[in-house]
DNA sequence: TTTTAGAATAGAAAATTTTTCCGAAAATGA
DNA sequence: TCATTTTCGGAAAAATTTTCTATTCTAAAA
């Protein structure tokens, strides 16, 4: 499918602000209201759009601590890696996990209070998985940039 | 502030659909469409939720490479780290950098299309800035989990 | 315990937005 | 060129958000 140049700026719009309406888009785009709703419509329908979300201020709800922690397994059986994803899927102070190359297996992005709290799920959630072989932990000492714009 | 039980489950909620219409949230959490309305707005106010946004999906846009890219830079002079940090974040393909603890110094997140595509971001955006020391990119070959949405 | 001020709530009305409908215009493709 | 499909704009309908008012709840003070 093919997004001319109307679509990129609403998907532009959209993910800065999704509140935005769709007259206030029409009026942007120099379009009619119907056209702007016909055209978000179809790019939902496609999927390109996959949802609309509220983001919080994670200083606000207390889960300012940004850890990357990655991990490395002792055996790369299939059945290994889908349990431990699955494990790691469940906890919710996880929130990015990926599958990577290189020394270790996987990154992921944990959010949590503080240093106390991220030893306690170290403790308690992430070295009680077994078949975890090591991890190194990188903490985050400033948030420089942190988006989910895509640019098209 | 704190929040209540009401609050927290308006959180959840919007955190994974921000569609969802007052009307809606008041049946689920057994309140008025006024009473989750105004919480709503208090929440917003308070700066508790900081945008609406439309999430789009990397791979209906040709941005499914996700590369984690950690630098170092030579020196960590003021100067240095806030230009370097300006000039990263005008660079549409990193969504997320934080500045880290450890042996590197930055860690970025960077989406493209592909390892082509990565390359020439490489070579014609963060190695042309200078006072970069060395960098690791470390590529991801799966997706396991990627949430925006914190856990109260 | 009672009183009182402030916050939270519910219901109705008003304002705004989304969604549908339909005819016209524009683009597409054989 | 013609036919088909897609896109568009305007108006009407439906749904949602927002405002307004009165009432209920809550917690601190008397």
């Amino acid at each position: 499918m093919k997004l001319d140049d109307k679509d990129q700026q609403i998907l532009e719009y959209l993910q800065q602000d999704s509140k935005m309406t769709n007259k206030q888009l029409s009026m942007k785009l120099d379009l009619s209201v119907t056209a702007v709703y016909e055209r978000i419509k179809r790019l939902e329908r496609e999927g390109i759009i996959s949802k609309y979300v509220a983001l919080l201020n994670p200083e606000k709800v207390e889960k300012a601590f940004t850890v990357f922690c990655q991990i490395k397994l002792i055996q790369h059986t299939r059945n290994y890696l889908t349990r431990f994803e699955a494990e790691i899927t469940s906890l919710p102070e996880v929130l990015e996990c990926f599958h990577v190359s290189g020394e270790y297996d996987y990154i992921l992005k944990v959010l949590v209070k503080d240093m106390a709290a991220y030893r306690e799920f170290m403790v308690t959630k992430l070295t009680t998985l077994d078949h975890i072989g090591s991890t190194q932990s990188t903490f985050t000492i400033e948030k420089v940039k942190n988006t989910t714009a895509i640019k098209l």
